[in-house]
DNA sequence: TGACATACATACCGCGTGGTATGTATAACA
DNA sequence: TGTTATACATACCACGCGGTATGTATGTCA
């Protein structure tokens, strides 16, 4: 990671390009079956910048966590949660909505976050933490969402909102995971409107 | 996979070493990262036998699927759900018991067939296609066991038997691979009772 | 204008991998 | 008792991998 005072846009795109590479093939194949060669061969960069900005393959990968999945969470889930006073019926128009935009494609690789979490945490103590600082900022975000919603009379007061934000990023990825593996459409609908279901039953 | 009329208890007990071994280097590397040298020295088996009783690797890896994890979904989850005419107290003493006698080693390896199941399923159809088999045993058995539930008066008549099948075991699941990523017996038990309190709501 | 650091590009290397070729001990059977 | 198939054991191989050493073009600053 180089880092003089002025970086180029040039500099910054190229760094980017190969992170967006490097996250599509991990999506793909997961970390250890990730291959640096094609990571590259999908772009025009060649290894000795892949070199020059990661110092390893798992520099790449802790990259792509921080950076992409991060951002990705951050952004499809969290932020629009904290829009409204309603967490229960900004959940629901998310899963939704987030249901109606994903391709086959994207249930067939599930939720990148969950495969690296699934294939990583046991194997390196690097990836497992910074996962599970994406994972932690996810369920905070449910948790106060959940809590504003109390506050301002939308969520039943006796709910454990501590444990609800945990039960909802669960079963998300367990919905994901199974339809991943069902090659289904349809499993992730009928699973994502349970999980509505279940949120419905809190409100107040 | 060479099967004369008389297979001695020797020859069957070799397999079963080879296939035991591959299903815990499995479990704690993934497919990809478990090496069958390191299954091979973790035995006092060679790679002679191995490939005498496996054509693959694939090969090995698919029989982990179809002989050990069919095997321990349908003894640890499916056939005690039979035993009685109330699933919802049934489930409740399966999740309870599989979690008391659960290690902080099987917590970090995670479920075994959800590991497959997210590494594999868009690299290998023959994978996928065998978890997926797995899966479907599965949820139908959770769904029988709430369908005999309702004949008998202990679930709600409204509930859709395989929605919430599908649900639970997505929670299940879900919760395993949290819980795997935060190391935590803490995050499995409070997601746990989550599951439990989730079934509580739909008893008649 | 020269010196130097940066940002790549190319060629190469050692290693572990899955897989194979070949050898051998043993048990069954003709 | 000789033959043959089975059940391993050992030695080896090609390949792709992550990583490195070296070369070069370019922009910056004294």
């Amino acid at each position: 990671m180089p880092s003089t005072a002025k970086n180029t846009e040039q500099e910054i795109a190229t760094r980017q390009v190969i992170l967006e590479a490097a996250y599509e093939e991990i999506h793909a194949r997961g970390f250890q079956g990730a291959s640096l060669s094609k990571i590259l061969s999908s772009t025009s960069v060649t290894k000795g910048a892949l070199y020059h900005y990661f110092p390893t393959k798992l520099a790449l990968g802790y990259a792509v966590v921080d950076e992409i999945l991060a951002e990705h969470i951050q952004q499809q889930w969290v932020q629009p949660l904290l829009e409204t006073d309603d967490p229960i019926s900004n959940f629901k128009n998310i899963i939704l909505q987030t249901g109606g935009e994903i391709t086959e494609g994207d249930i067939q690789c599930g939720c990148p976050l969950n495969n690296l979490a699934q294939e990583m945490a046991p194997i390196d103590e690097g990836f497992r933490s910074r996962v599970e600082t994406v994972y932690r900022s996810w369920r905070k975000g449910i948790e106060s969402a959940l809590l504003k919603g109390q506050e301002k009379g939308f969520v039943k007061k006796e709910v454990n909102v501590k444990s609800v934000s945990t039960m909802v990023v669960a079963s998300l990825e367990g919905c994901m995971g199974l339809a991943k593996n069902a090659q289904s459409k349809k499993v992730l609908f009928q699973c994502g409107q349970s999980i509505i279901d279940y949120l419905e039953s809190l409100r107040a």
